[in-house]
DNA sequence: TTTTATTATTGTCTTTATGACAATAATGAT
DNA sequence: ATCATTATTGTCATAAAGACAATAATAAAA
């Protein structure tokens, strides 16, 4: 019998709570999982779990056990790292998790060279603005917007990411330019949808907070196709400044100078941080990441 | 890959400096570790062994790991344990390591009613002079003449172990019964022979200690062998009173009181102990095992 | 220096353990 | 009462491990 694995599935069951979905974790049948463990109760001469078809639950001495194994599945999982990363080599899957909007535009185009110059390294990016820690197992790397202060968990600051208004020249010629906060609230604005959803336009006018948003005409989590839009001139947008920079230059859309300037588009505390915990800095394939991004971004945009 | 095994056998292989006795530990043969090892090896990326054909030894990183996967494997055989030792019920293999004599005539006699009490508790028992520890895996309960003090080892007094010298009547009416210590040295004696060899017959005459020690015509560690000659009439025989209680009692023997007293016969501190490490005492087989020696052995003889 | 005995590895085949798939039984939701 | 979902069990196929023998390397002995 198996005990490693064996211990792996019943941890996995009890974290899931159910056979099917740890099955799932494991891509096998929960057959599977419900033989090996089984064997594992009968190898310990112990009940570990009550079962129903609808519910799974740990017995008293499951919860011990349970655990227990716990701890020693880490302790291991740690010591076949400690000799993983004792190689000079960058090897491996590196599992990196970034905002949609930097993902696209910023990290993807750069991950070319990246595998070239660590071609044992083994890429799996997912592009998504859902907040996550970086405690799960599947995420060496996570670029956010943001982050918890973690005394575990190094936050590099990539970049800035100030906010600046934009609108496309037909757009103003039709409407008129802005140039007062006031005046927002006459035109139309396009709305990019967050976790926390719309972000709204709020400025200090005589002393006092004011929401000076203009008409919702468009919401999406879609940042491209709010692009789009504005160029085609659907209204004014409010996106960080390392997305419009490419359409200002361009001449497809304008900066918009704003008095007095919304709160947000004058918060410089904003950035694009780069996370990742701090003692696993050593394996080699997260520092080469780090180095490489780091050397790459900061400073750059 | 069954990595636990793997690991199992590698740590075996380093404890052994060899292959091929780690693979007579697990009653397989070599090759069955060469390419678990080799396994190992390959999921980690690293070479854990340094292997000629008469020599293994660690490298670097094996060191690391070899030092922390035994660690590893002594907390999951802890967490097995704990969930083995919760039942109620004593079950499993119960190892026991007692010397010969007191094996054969007291110790194997009793466990007949051990199994009837305890069926779900299979008896291995090695009877062996060799001094041992409890440190070993395989050894639940160890009864020894002595111990060395270890806070972690419990050692349970049984019986006393005073030694008593004998001979047959048939050979008193030939060479007459020594009375005087000094007597001893015309006569003709038969010693055990200890892991520290026959024990010399040593005694206080006038203030000096001296040796009275017979001549010797027999040496055996074989006391059965040992006895069935004296009652032949072959010599003087010092040995535990315990062993030769049954053949006093029957005639077959008789003791000799001499004067002065050898030394070890006026050693009244000598016993038989049972040890075992203080922390199993609540796994239920051991407890049982040594609740029911306490109750039958100590005050019995 | 040569020969020998022992040990680790590798080739090949057999056995055992695990997974794959389907059927069954149980149960919570509808 | 019915249905959908989940865990278990029967059965078969596949993968992993061991068994056995041959080979190569090496340290000890001659």
């Amino acid at each position: 019998m198996d005990q490693l694995r064996a211990i792996k599935y019943f941890v996995k069951v009890v974290e899931n709570g159910s056979f099917s979905k740890a099955a799932e974790f494991f891509s096998v049948p929960p057959s599977s999982l419900s033989r090996r463990v089984a064997d594992l109760e009968k190898m310990l001469g112990a009940t570990l779990l009550k079962r129903t078809t609808r519910a799974v639950s740990l017995t008293e001495i499951g919860k011990i056990y349970y655990q227990q194994v716990s701890e020693v599945l880490q302790l291991l999982a740690q010591c076949d790292e400690t000799v993983k990363n004792y190689q000079a080599r960058p090897m491996g899957v590196l599992n990196i998790s970034s905002m949609v909007g930097f993902g696209e535009r910023i990290l993807l185009p750069l991950l070319d060279e990246f595998n070239r110059l660590y071609p044992e390294i083994t890429l799996n990016v997912s592009l998504s603005d859902e907040l996550s820690t970086l405690g799960r197992d599947e995420v060496d790397l996570a670029i956010r917007g943001g982050y918890a202060p973690d005394e575990r968990v190094i936050a590099v600051r990539l970049m800035d990411n100030y906010f600046i208004m934009v609108a496309a020249p037909a757009y103003l010629s039709t409407f008129g330019t802005p140039v007062d906060a006031l005046e927002l609230k006459q035109h139309k604005g396009l709305y990019f949808k967050t976790p926390n959803g719309p972000i709204p336009w709020i400025c200090e006018i005589q002393g006092q907070r004011q929401d000076v948003s203009a008409e919702q005409v468009l919401i999406s989590n879609n940042g491209k196709w709010l692009l789009d839009k504005t160029i085609a001139g659907a209204g004014i947008l409010m996106m960080p400044h390392w997305v419009l920079k490419p359409y200002i230059e361009s001449g497809e859309l304008q900066e918009l100078p704003i008095t007095p300037p919304l709160d947000i588009t004058t918060n410089r505390t904003l950035g694009v941080f780069l996370l990742y915990q701090k003692q696993r800095y050593q394996v080699p394939k997260i520092k080469a990441a780090v180095d490489f991004l780091v050397a790459r971004v900061k400073g750059a945009y």
